[in-house]
DNA sequence: TTATAATTGAGACAGAATCTCAATATTAAA
DNA sequence: TTTAATATTGAGATTCTGTCTCAATTATAA
């Protein structure tokens, strides 16, 4: 489990090189949200010389590959990341708070959009717009004060 | 219907100025994803000193009023899209290709959701990733004459 | 019509993402 | 184990994206 990024890159042909390696350790431990410049700056504790590009590179290369998932989760935050069963969202529109779900109902819609378009699907992202708490109770203070 | 960003905007206190009325124009006219650029180019055909700033601060303004939704699709492309029913996609993780379908199962999921976390939903997303019939096709003459 | 305050555009700015190319490292085959 | 072919890399230049500031403009309510 722990190899899955490795020996799908390997499968798929692409060499197995240390700034990758420095990359997928950092992916596989863990278990939330990273933008690119974490990756980077994470990844050189592995890999020192780990350079922006290859970080980009190897990104891309593992979102082709479908084992990345690229993410927005609002407020400029361009995020990837490793899909574990049901990882999902729920997400404040007003201040960006994440809080993150496991339940997912979305395999049989899957399976029957998979026949209907002929994809091969690998993975799925569930994710919910809203008010978290907290900022539907400042709505309620302004509606009243102001 | 055309009117629903208009009339929220102002029901939200906000004014309307022609600015605004150009981008949300463009996202109305669209069926699809913009990007911000794209927002930016087109929305210069109905009011052409339009500012890069502007569209910026409009669509985030849009989006805090959970008007838009923020929506990440592979390849560097960061877009918005205005919500209709079940807007929903199906994005080929190689080339990038995306699908809209419109069936949806989430709904009874995000009430549980709402009564746990306390959250007000107001639109949900929901993305399958996986290998358009094309890239299948590409994937298995690879693995044959390569 | 006017006063007020929200909104705007321009351009400076910071940071993110991409590209190029010579140098390096992985891999498969000898 | 050595070698040759070539995929991959880092550095830095470059471009693109998104943010910020501030004076000028404009929508709105009175």
């Amino acid at each position: 489990m722990a190899k899955r990024l490795v020996d799908s890159l390997r499968e798929a042909g692409y060499r197995l090189t240390a700034p990758r390696l420095a990359i997928i350790k950092v992916l596989e431990a863990e278990t939330g949200h990273l933008s690119p410049a974490e990756v980077l700056e994470k990844g050189r504790a592995f890999y020192p010389a780990l350079s922006r590009a290859t970080v980009y590179r190897t990104l891309d290369l593992l979102t082709k590959l479908g084992l990345l998932r690229p993410i927005y989760l609002g407020e400029g935050n361009l995020c990837f990341i490793y899909p574990r069963e049901g990882h999902h969202h729920l997400i404040c529109s007003k201040c960006g708070m994440v809080v993150d779900f496991d339940e997912c109902i979305a395999a049989p819609l899957g399976q029957a959009l998979s026949e209907r378009f002929g994809f091969r699907i690998e993975s799925h992202l569930l994710e919910f717009y809203g008010l978290c708490e907290n900022c539907q109770k400042d709505e309620q203070k302004q509606a009243g004060g102001d």
